[in-house]
DNA sequence: CTCAAACACGCAATCGTTTACGTATTTATT
DNA sequence: AATAAATACGTAAACGATTGCGTGTTTGAG
């Protein structure tokens, strides 16, 4: 059973006219007499002819379609940014397709591969936590396909990218847990050669730094699978925890692992001490949380919308783009009871 | 700027062949001398020969692809359908398309309609709250488009379909919060025109019905923007709580009018009583809420598998399908603190 | 040695659409 | 009235891949 649709030579044959005047007239060229036109137009109205853009895309090379890589959408900084995107997408008449990796370097691979070869007119990708070569996608980049980053880049690529302050975001977050008077400061965070992850590091380390805090390397846990395994992080807690000097505070960094993070601390019976925490998190849930969770939350909305604009910027643009330049947004962190001292 | 990718024709002048040869050598046709086929074959993998899907699905009529068409990824029950979809689809060679109509009738429309002439070569859908007319959809349907429907299911349209059971559930919960005592039980659900909104009102009329509990339509309200209209839901709270005989427990249906529901009623400070509730939710994070949320959690990563199965089945059946079936899976009711009376 | 079968490949049409180019008819110009 | 120009349309190639059919060459049987 095939789905058939009408074609320009079902016009045509109808009418009695070849497909390039049904073609031209249903362009509205200069060439075609207004009768002929109307005629045309008309018919086309009535069977409901469709244009088959698949036979557009062979011929010009190009889907009006853009394509979105992201880990998960079950992940509320992700689904907004979809959001985001989407919005100005159907703005300027693209269509969206969206495609999740679940943090498999494999996965992410096939879905662009099939993203390109589908003829998108570009990519929005923020990469999955396993990705560390990074060549396939700077092949296609250098071969011609428009992409744009956004949140996890891919730094040696010269392209378009949207982040938000990540440093700033650790500083702030780790700086208030320091001014609540914790001192014993854990950061669990996403794979260690992310992009984001290197950022956020940075910034935990500097404010430890400013405050004459030590740094110390047992307190910094990586999950290489972004939260996904949850047994990964279970272990990692564990370790935290069996530690000579375990930690009064925790800063986590992605939506996933703060949640999957605190999910594991209720079950973990071992885990005696009240615990402080605040994580990046981009959840609209958090405030009915017992405790109500402290959350350094990402405008993901915004930074889809500035992605998808720059991506548009870039397949628009009659020249290839030299001076590429990288959009920092402002994260904001959000106090709620999970990182203060409880009054009593 | 254009991404350039190799075809047939180039391997075919670089070896001095001619197309027809090249592709059957790449299809490893008998027609073809082995030495031949060697060469061919090495020669494409040297230059990373990828067959261009868009020209196969303009000749052949299939992209192997799916589309899916869901009202919100940000929603636990849809999103993990999905990946149960992916699981199923991958495993058979299926590309997955996603697409939201964010409870929108016209963006149903146009995502549909995308998907049908991007030769999808079927469709699983999950209809918006705001739809209640599907002769588009039927249209499609009978002009040999497979499509199978999951949860959010249009019942007229005579094809597979995949939902838990509805009206078990609901009467389930509604029966659970009557057992703890609860007499004045309202439900808040989406839009009245929906199939699983109607089994639902039936599970939980038959529930009050079985303990000899008078229904008063007064209690029974709609969102007809499925949650997505916070405005909307809080007009609903404030006027359940306005009425001389307020609610003392209340079943929500759906993920999205759950937590608004839950949101609303946090800041609603006219709400003086303590209320119970329970809700359609397949939320992971329920646990972490205070109270937390007893839910009625339905198989959506199985329900999404099944779906996939199905529609596979209509895709690769040689003859037109005639005896349609529903499949109809168990939801499971989890009781946790919002539902029960405290013991103090 | 002859003729047929087997083999290995090329030609051209096809999917649906656009577009450069060609051409017949009408209109305008001098 | 003769010629140029404008009008209105058709022909055919192109996008990338597949495939039925035709054909030249080799191989084998008798």
């Amino acid at each position: 059973m095939k789905y058939e649709s009408v074609t320009i030579k079902d016009i045509a044959q109808q009418l009695n006219l070849s497909t390039s005047t049904v073609s031209r007239a249903l362009r509205g060229s200069y060439e075609i007499s207004s009768k002929t036109k109307k005629l045309v137009v008309d018919y086309a109205k009535i069977i409901n002819y469709q244009p088959n853009p698949i036979a557009l895309s062979l011929k010009e090379r190009r889907s009006h379609s853009i394509g979105i890589i992201v880990p998960e959408i079950a992940n509320s900084f992700f689904s907004q940014a979809i959001d985001g995107i989407e919005s100005v997408a159907y703005k300027h008449g693209y269509h969206v397709n969206i495609s999740q990796t679940h943090e498999s370097f494999e996965r992410e691979m096939i879905n662009v591969q099939h993203m390109a070869s589908r003829s998108m007119d570009g990519l929005l990708v923020s990469v999955s936590a396993e990705t560390n070569d990074s060549s396939y996608l700077k092949n296609l980049h250098e071969r011609g396909l428009p992409i744009v980053f956004f949140d996890r880049i891919i730094d040696e690529i010269d392209t378009y990218k949207v982040v938000c302050d990540n440093f700033k975001g650790a500083y702030n977050a780790t700086t208030h847990l320091i001014k609540q008077g914790y001192k014993n400061i854990a950061h669990i965070t996403s794979s260690s050669h992310l992009f984001i992850t290197i950022k956020r590091l940075e910034g935990y380390k500097k404010a430890l730094e400013d405050y004459k805090l030590k740094f110390d390397e047992n307190l910094v846990k990586y999950c290489d699978h972004g939260g996904m395994d949850v047994e990964e992080v279970r272990k990692n807690i564990v370790s935290l925890f069996s530690s000579k000097t375990p930690p009064d505070a925790i800063l986590s960094a992605g939506d996933r692992i703060t949640t999957v993070m605190i999910s594991v601390m209720k079950n973990q019976h071992t885990i005696k001490n009240k615990i402080a925490y605040i994580g990046f998190s981009n959840s609209d849930l958090t405030d009915m949380f017992s405790p109500s969770l402290s959350v350094v939350r990402q405008p993901a909305f915004e930074m889809g919308k500035a992605a998808m604009e720059l991506l548009i910027k870039i397949i628009e643009s009659k020249r290839p783009i030299k001076d590429f330049e990288t959009k920092t947004m402002e994260s904001k962190i959000i106090i709620k009871e999970s990182s203060i001292i409880p009054k009593k």
